[in-house]
DNA sequence: TTGTACGCGTTATCAA
DNA sequence: TTGATAACGCGTACAA
C-alpha cells in the first residue's frame, strides 16, 4: 500500500517541457499563460486524470475546502435529514464534509474538536452533545480562526451564528393542543434537561401548563437516558401508576416513542382514549405507525442547508453576521396519536 | 479567515531552545533524544495544545489515516446503522472517516471516487448506488494503490474484499414464509433489478416462488423508484387490480414500505388479512407500526464495523485476504404484517 | 544526544 | 508569456 504512483505537477511539466509553475498557472486559469497552451496543459492533465494532490495545495494555502460537521447520534431522523441539506449545500459551495459523531458524550465531543486543531477542516457545523454545558473547547478552537456555526443544538453563551427552530413555540403548542384534546395532566419526557433546546421546550411547556391546564400538575418534567432499555423501566415506572398517570405526554427524543409505544402496548394502555402522544420528531414512518404519531416536525433539511451556507459565506469571505441567529420554524402534524375519537 | 495562527514544530522548537527535528523526533518517541527532553517537550506541547498538522505529515508521509465512506443513501436505516459500526471500528484504528453520499445516482459516484485520487484518503469503503453496473470507476482508483472494501451492495466484476449478507437465502425464506402463511400470488417489489444484492434477493425470491407457490404466477417483479410519489403510483396500479392482486409482496427497499402502506391504507386493502408483506430493512420503528412489520433485518451495524476492520487491516499492512468474501446472515422477524389472523 | 538539510506537491512572487 | 525559487509544516538521513 501507499505506492500512491499518482501523477503530479512535476510529471506534467516533464512531459510538456514546461516549468511546474506555468503548469501550475495553466491549470488554475492564469491569464499569465497563454491560452494555447493553457489548453495543452490541461488537455494531458485530463488524459493523465491529474487531480491536485489535496494535502500540497492545502499545505500551501492554509485551507482545506472541507468542513466539519460534527453530530451527536446518526439514527436519528432529524440529523440523517440534516445531513441531506449540508450535503447539498457543501457540493454547491465546492467544499467537502467529514461528518465526526459524539455519540451524545462530551469528551468524545471535546477529543474530536480538538483532533480539528491541525488544520483539517476551514470550519465547524456542530449540533452539540447532550452532555456539553460549556464552550471552552469550541472558544478555543473558535479563537484560532476557525468559524462555527451551530445548528439545532447551539449552546448559548457563545454569539456565533446559529440556526435553529422554534422550540419555545412549539413545546408551548405541543401542550396548547393536548389541553384543547381535554388532557390535564400532561408530562414532559426529555433526554436532557441541559439542552439549550430542551430548555426552550420545556420552558413553553409550562408556559402552557400554566395558561392551559389550570387544575392539572404543573411540575412533570421526565428525564430520560440514551439507553433504551433504562427508558422502557423509566417510562414502565411513569404509566404503571393508574391513579397519577399522565394523560398526556410531550415527548422530546425521537427514540423515545418506541419505550412508549411498547410500555403502553404491555401495559394495556391505549392511545389516544387513555394516554395522548405528541413528539418532536421527523420520523417519516409516523404516519404508520399505530396508531400514527403526532409530531412537531422541525425542518431538518432546511436548518442543515442553511447552516452550511452560513458557514460558507463566513468562509469565502462573504459578509456574514456571525451573531446572526436563524429561526425555521417546526410544524405541528397532528395525527391519530393526540387526538380524542370523539366520532366512535 | 484562514489565519490559523496555530501552534507548530517550529514555534515549540523557538520556545525550548531545541531544532525543529529534535522536537519532531521528540514528538514521535524516538529513542534517538534522551527522555529527559521528550518530556518536556512533550509537556510544553500539551501545554499549547499542539497537534501536528495533518496536511504536512500527510504530504511527508503520503498517508492520511483517513477512509472514504461511500453510500448512496444516509436517511435509511441500514446506512445509518451501518455507519455508525464504521465509526466504532474507524475510531478503534485510529482512521478518520469522511462520509459522501451519491444519492443513488452513478455520475455522483464517479465523481466522488475520482476526487479521491488526490491522495485525500488511504482506502475506501462502498456501497454502490442502485444505478452502478461496471467497474471502471473503481478499478482505476484501486490501481493506483487505494484498496477498497464493499459492504452490502458489491460489484460482481470486482474481486476484493466484501462484507455482505445472505441475500438469496433471505429472498428464498421470505417467499417460504408468505408461502406458509398462504399465499400464492407473490410479488417481488425493488428499487433495482441490476444491483447485485437485488438479483439475488429475486433469484432467492424465484427459487422459493418455484418451490413453494406450484399454482401462483412467476414473473413477478415489480421495479419502483427513489422517488415516493412516482412509487405511489406504481404501488397503487399493482394493488388496485382487484382480480390479479397479489397477496403477498416481498419489499426490497425500506423506504417503499410507506407507500405500500399509504396505498392500502388509500384503496381499503387490509394487511395482513388481503396482503401480507415482508420487508428487507432495518428499521427501528416496525414494532409500532400498523400492523406491526415483518423484516428481514440485515446486520447493519456488524457488516460496517467488519468491512472497516477489514479495509484497516490492509492498511495497516496486516495480511488480508482481499478476495474474502464474508457473509453475516440476515434474521427474519416475524410481526403481524405478514401472518394470517387465524386465531380471529 | 542533538542539529542540519532536504524533500513531499503546490502555489505565489519575482525575475527573465 | 514563461521559468526559477521560496515557502507551507513535518519527518528523516546524515552530520556533528
Amino acid at each position: 500500500m501507499a505506492i500512491r504512483s499518482n501523477i503530479s505537477i512535476k510529471i506534467l511539466a516533464k512531459k510538456l517541457g514546461l516549468s511546474v509553475g506555468s503548469v501550475s498557472k495553466a491549470l488554475n486559469n492564469s491569464p499569465e499563460i497563454s491560452i494555447a497552451t493553457r489548453e495543452k496543459v490541461k488537455e494531458l492533465a485530463k488524459q493523465y486524470n491529474y487531480t491536485p494532490n489535496h494535502f500540497a495545495s492545502n499545505l500551501r494555502n492554509n485551507t482545506s475546502k472541507t468542513i466539519a460537521v460534527v453530530i451527536p447520534q446518526i439514527s436519528d431522523s432529524f440529523f440523517s435529514l440534516a445531513i441531506n441539506g449540508i450535503e447539498k449545500a457543501a457540493q454547491e459551495r465546492g467544499y467537502h464534509i467529514i461528518i465526526s459523531i459524539t455519540n451524545e458524550l462530551f469528551t468524545k465531543e471535546s477529543i474530536i474538536i480538538n483532533e480539528l486543531h491541525n488544520g483539517m477542516v476551514d470550519g465547524i457545523l456542530i449540533s452539540i452533545s447532550r452532555e456539553t454545558n460549556h464552550s471552552t473547547h469550541l472558544k478555543e478552537i473558535n479563537e484560532i480562526g476557525i468559524p462555527i456555526v451551530f445548528f439545532d443544538r447551539d449552546l448559548e453563551d457563545m454569539d456565533t451564528a446559529k440556526v435553529v427552530t422554534n422550540d419555545f413555540e412549539s413545546g408551548y403548542n405541543a401542550v396548547k393542543h393536548l389541553a384543547n384534546e381535554q388532557c390535564n395532566n400532561i408530562c414532559f419526557l426529555s433526554v436532557s434537561e441541559s439542552l439549550s433546546i430542551s430548555k426552550k421546550r420545556i420552558e413553553g411547556f409550562k408556559k402552557g401548563v400554566n395558561e392551559f391546564v389550570k387544575n392539572g400538575i404543573h411540575n412533570n418534567i421526565v428525564k430520560c437516558s440514551t439507553d433504551a432499555t433504562e427508558n422502557h423501566l423509566i417510562i414502565k415506572n411513569l404509566l404503571q401508576d393508574e391513579i397519577n398517570r399522565p394523560d398526556g405526554i410531550v415527548v422530546s427524543g425521537e427514540h423515545l416513542t418506541i419505550s412508549i409505544y411498547n410500555v403502553c402496548k404491555e401495559l394495556g394502555i391505549k392511545i389516544p382514549e387513555q394516554l395522548k402522544i405528541i413528539c418532536f420528531s421527523n420520523l417519516a414512518y409516523a404516519s404508520c405507525l399505530a396508531p400514527s404519531l403526532s409530531t412537531i416536525t422541525q425542518p431538518a433539511f432546511e436548518i442543515g442547508y442553511k447552516a452550511t451556507h452560513l458557514l460558507c459565506d463566513s468562509l469565502d469571505g462573504i459578509a456574514v453576521d456571525l451573531k446572526e441567529k436563524i429561526i425555521c420554524p417546526s410544524v405541528l402534524e397532528i395525527r391519530e396519536s393526540s387526538i380524542s375519537k370523539r366520532h366512535i
